[in-house]
DNA sequence: TTTTGTTTTTAGTCTTGTCTAAAAATATAT
DNA sequence: ATATATTTTTAGACAAGACTAAAAACAAAA
């Protein structure tokens, strides 16, 4: 059984470690997780203990398979959880992340996946990630970064990487929402800020705004 | 802010001591929470400290009012929760204890209040207990149990008061079920058991058992 | 009113998860 | 290749919450 701490753990690892595949650093789980790379060295041994994760001294950590299944099942309640207060709850996609960040420590796999169903078995959260089914997998991302998209070219928008209430209460305030058509005008070169048009307005996004959204084209 | 295990003891007291209004020994609370009398006495000076509690050493413990609202609200989540888990994710009602025991412990007024409208502002839990408001009040029990009925009156039952699964799982082999209308035919006073009849067929149910039955006449 | 028994509290220890400060290993730059 | 900087680990401490064993308070009985 795995503690809440060592959950949140797995799951900064699966996160910054392309699901847990490739070595992470004890300083990236530190920043992510907000605490001490001391702190980190001693859980990850804890995990590494339990065979949940890989670790060698000074050569970063990954998960091992019952690492990355635990980790997405995490994930998994996290998403679903989120879908739940969107649309039951009339919760808004800026309001989700703290409650679901609880949420998704309730143990019960009879919950996670009656819930599953009683959604009606979503494939994506409020922000446009993937929920992982039960066995951990999820139909691969297939939208493009702003950034790497041609001048002109068009998109819908379906997932925000960023899901911090700041950002998203940025992007109601200009009016972007999943499933808009954005339209790529102009890259400046000065600072890599986008000229985008959706809804027949035209707005500059900061590079960092860009960063984090994604479109199907 | 309560810790998990702060929110258990006050629970624990909310319980036993009528809402937390009269005094509650140590050992009580220790049995209930099924730790030692030494660790209940260091967490209840916590209590104290924080106002939630009044406590007198030797003398037990009561609540406070704000303890008393904390441990209302954990109350309402608890059983809002099971109203949830039963009728919208298919769990019975012996399967919802140990997951609302730790629902209760989520964090978010809106997401306590949401959930109950989204029930429809229900009255009652699926073991008949009532559900405390927002602000932690109730409408007052008018069942009565089945040991202080009269030979030859009957009613509905309307709360149990045990809610372990293995009491729960008992009443299903038995057929018996919220609702149901409930005859007292004898008492027998070797044992106190009872014998009642519902649904045309009689039973002999046990003290134990007929403790935990309350009827609406 | 002593004595005996029960309950409660205190004192000290343990585990989990965190931290700071110092040491060790690795990486980078001259 | 050696010095410097960065990252990671170790060592030791601390807070929360629980425990055991012993002491203190209270209750009941002779």
């Amino acid at each position: 059984m795995t503690t809440l701490s060592e959950e949140n753990y797995l799951k900064a690892i699966y996160h910054l470690g392309r699901q847990g595949e490739e070595a992470v650093s004890t300083n990236a789980i530190a920043e992510k997780i907000e605490s001490k790379a001391s702190s980190v060295t001693d859980m990850v041994k804890k995990l590494a203990d339990k065979s949940l994760a890989h670790y060698v001294k000074y050569q970063g950590v990954s998960l091992t398979n019952n690492g990355r299944l635990a980790a997405a099942l995490v994930v998994r309640k996290h998403r679903l959880w989120e879908v739940f207060l969107v649309e039951k709850l009339n919760f808004s996609w800026d309001e989700v992340h703290d409650v679901a960040e609880q949420l998704e420590h309730i143990k019960s796999l009879k919950l996670v996946n009656e819930l599953d169903a009683f959604l009606g078995f979503p494939t994506h959260d409020p922000h446009g990630d993937p929920i992982p089914d039960k066995d951990g997998n999820y139909a691969p991302i297939k939208s493009v970064n702003v950034l790497e998209m041609e001048t002109g070219s068009e998109g819908v928008l379906t997932l925000v990487k960023d899901s911090s209430d700041v950002f998203l209460k940025y992007l109601n305030k200009n009016n972007l929402a999943l499933g808009d058509v954005i339209k790529i005008l102009e890259f400046e070169p000065f600072d890599d800020s986008v000229t985008i048009q959706t809804k027949n307005k035209q707005i500059i996004i900061s590079k960092e705004v860009a960063k984090n959204l994604y479109l199907n084209q």
